[in-house]
DNA sequence: CTATCCCCTG
DNA sequence: CAGGGGATAG
């Protein structure tokens, strides 16, 4: 079965991937035993993962609007935002480890998504967060 | 019919 | 996080 170390290093996984495929999980945990239960279990894991993050950052680029930013490019995800830290604590709880830049670039991708359409009232049509998650 | 995903709960 | 329903793709 899965343990809490798994636990925590698919959460530091989440970092390089939000969606990663069984294939990269079965290499990834090599020393799990993978039946039906714990696939699912794992790919369970990761939804959470991506419920917790992406809500997140809808709540900060809800802030932004009413905060009235204007320019998109003025949102930028860096190691001192609130969000960033935020994140950090759900997935790095022993802030032992350090985060790739390149999740910083695609949370920075991803707020700035949430914040167009956000602003533009356009949250109203269902499944407007599925055109968000296509493009990370 | 199986695997995954999203959404909502507890 | 785990469960379960509804929707979808193969």
């Amino acid at each position: 079965g899965l343990t809490a170390q798994h636990l925590k290093k698919s959460k530091l996984m989440f970092f390089f991937t939000r969606y990663p495929c069984v294939t990269t999980l079965k290499s990834y945990f090599s020393d799990v035993q993978f039946s039906r239960s714990t696939t699912s279990q794992l790919i369970k894991w990761f939804s959470n993962f991506r419920e917790f993050y992406y809500m997140q950052i809808e709540r900060f680029a809800r802030e932004a609007v009413c905060d009235g930013v204007e320019e998109t490019t003025d949102l930028v995800v860096d190691r001192d935002s609130e969000l960033f830290h935020v994140l950090n604590i759900h997935y790095n709880k022993s802030n032992d480890f350090q985060i790739p830049q390149r999740f910083l670039e695609v949370t920075t991708t991803a707020l700035r998504e949430f914040f167009g359409i956000v602003r533009c009232n356009n949250d109203l049509e269902t499944g407007w967060k599925k055109i968000i998650y296509k493009v990370i």
